[in-house]
DNA sequence: CCGTATCCCGGAAGATACTG
DNA sequence: CAGTATCTTCCGGGATACGG
């Protein structure tokens, strides 16, 4: 592991923040300008919002689904937002849309290489929060207590 | 590209999503109910929400800052929402709000272990839209074209 | 069946003024 | 300096009805 010219701090053996990383981000994110405008910020807000990341794990699980499907296994979405949320995420790559013109129509929809890609990420992302919320619970409740 | 000590494959050769992994976050995001209710969510909503993912990063590359130092690092945002979404990362133990109670006041905001620790996966995270978003925008002008 | 078109509302978030 | 209070604006997103 390389060393930066600042002191890292450790975590369970995992160097935090390696200043390489870091710098390399801070050089691509726009800072001053919000999300339309600074694309990674906006690809981020676009894969990560309410619903998306929700459509990447299922289709993650189970490889092929159709608009009603996904309407089904996501309770409460409308199919507004699913359409929309559909609509961004094979517009980023992510997923791929498949129409079958029998009667009825057929409409099937599953992940690009890109989007099984960035659903290890989202999954990664979701066992750390799995693997730690117990603490941030609990941790909760003792803050309401004291205030 | 870094490999992963997990038993899961990369893109290209693309074996998706460990069913393992998959089966253990499945078992605890409660699809039925959303954020307040369904804690996983409700965590990532607030730790990924328009400004605190930003906020974590500045912490994680910027060790202590005091709450002028974000305001000014981060452009655009109001007293208001820095106030409100340290509140939350603070409340859910991703930082430490620290006063001294000089004249006139000083108050520092650093991450905890944990905060460190979500550091790095929000880095990875941008880090890999940051290797893709070039093919991204690449291809959201020839989806423009088409339609 | 797969969506789109409308209408509508509540909450997210900006601007600004103010206080300990 | 570090926020809070207030007001307003805006739009994400829900419900529903309809069209291809």
């Amino acid at each position: 592991m390389k060393q930066s010219n600042r002191d890292e701090t450790v975590v369970g053996g995992h160097a935090v923040t390696d200043k390489k990383k870091m710098e390399k981000i801070f050089a691509r994110i726009d800072l001053e300008n919000p999300p339309p405008i600074c694309p990674i910020r906006d690809v981020l807000a676009k894969a990560l919002d309410k619903w998306s990341m929700l459509i990447i794990l299922m289709l993650g699980y189970n490889d092929t689904l159709r608009f009603g499907d996904l309407k089904k296994k996501i309770k409460g979405i409308s199919p507004k937002m699913l359409s929309i949320s559909l609509k961004h995420l094979e517009q980023d790559g992510f997923l791929v849309r498949t129409v079958f013109p029998e009667v009825p129509l057929r409409v099937e929809y599953h992940l690009t290489d890109q989007g099984k890609s960035f659903c290890n990420k989202i999954l990664d992302l979701s066992e750390w929060i799995n693997d730690h919320f117990p603490e941030i619970v609990k941790r909760r409740y003792k803050v309401d207590e004291i205030m």
